[in-house]
DNA sequence: CGCTTCTTTTGCGCATTGCGCAACGGGGAG
DNA sequence: CTCCCCGTTGCGCAATGCGCAAAAGAAGCG
């Protein structure tokens, strides 16, 4: 654990920020990633520093981006029991501009470039599979580009963990 | 929003829990969503009810695993670079023990069960391509019944968001 | 080495919050 | 109507979040 991980984080004017971690910030963010309400002061005292400093760093953390404390839902439970993943593939030429639409939707939970079979990866949550008949019949097809479109629906979640534990 | 959603969550013993949500939980749902520390009395004011509600109400959500308030890190910045999504085609009689294999890996974010072109949706991070290539070549030979894989390779992330605003 | 300057950390005081607990109230079952 | 059960409420206290100014490093320079 000595080497400095430097991240570009887009906001959303495209514009980037480069952001560099170190030991502490790292601690704190393995402190948080289980429980986001841990208090300031349990993880200063786990930590062997200030309360100060431990806020301090979260707050830095919280505003470039790099940390997200909120509250994950299970879909299901909420309402929304249609979870699809879009593997879409669009023509060069009309990557950004497709990215940029999807990112806009409000259904879309995570919208990433790849590689591999497919350009641009889309992760959905819908009420019900008419909402779904819908968005992919009327919306996605008003997206210039798109070559291709694979449609995977997650019936079943099994697993939902987003904290690092110590890997490799 | 006069309907109750039910929902199954399944905990590590494979054993399910029948969880039903009322308008007062979605809406505290909602509260924490975007902000994971929203302070109780915050939310209480809010939704016009006592604190101590809202904290109740937490506390059976997040106890039943309906919600989860987390620490969401920046795979990048925390410097996690290589993010995979496997799709799996598995035979059916196994299936089950696959996702209970994945499910263990420490490298795995989300697995879940899919319809579609493949079985079996992974998620992972690795710290770079080299332990990915090990990962790939060793532990996903070991897993029995495994008839497909494609890798997708996620380079950019453009949204990561999990909130659900105001859907149709 | 000594000095300046800038950044980060620390300690402290205060307003706010989280929490436990006992009391209140409202809806069913008998 | 009465009893019982469960969720809600109000309150008091310990713990937390927060702002701020002082202290401690870290880096640059003659």
């Amino acid at each position: 654990m000595d080497n400095d991980a430097t991240a570009a984080l887009a906001d959303r004017d495209g514009a980037q920020a480069e952001i560099s971690l170190d030991d502490l910030d790292r601690k704190i963010l393995q402190e948080l990633q289980d429980d986001g309400r841990r208090a300031f002061r349990d993880i200063a005292r786990t930590l062997q520093v200030s309360e100060a400093t431990v806020r301090g760093r979260v707050k830095r953390l919280r505003d470039t981006g790099v940390l997200q404390i909120l509250g994950y839902v299970d879909p299901a439970a909420y309402g929304y029991g249609t979870m699809v993943v879009l593997l879409v593939k669009a023509s060069p030429a009309a990557h950004s501009r497709a990215v940029a639409e999807f990112t806009a939707w409000p259904e879309t939970t995570w919208v990433s470039t790849t590689i591999g079979r497919s350009n641009i990866y889309v992760q959905m949550l819908c009420k019900d599979s008419d909402s779904l008949y819908a968005l992919l019949t009327s919306r996605l097809g008003d997206v210039d580009g798109i070559v291709d479109v694979d449609v995977i629906q997650e019936v079943k979640v099994h697993k939902a963990e987003y904290h690092y534990s110590r890997l490799s």
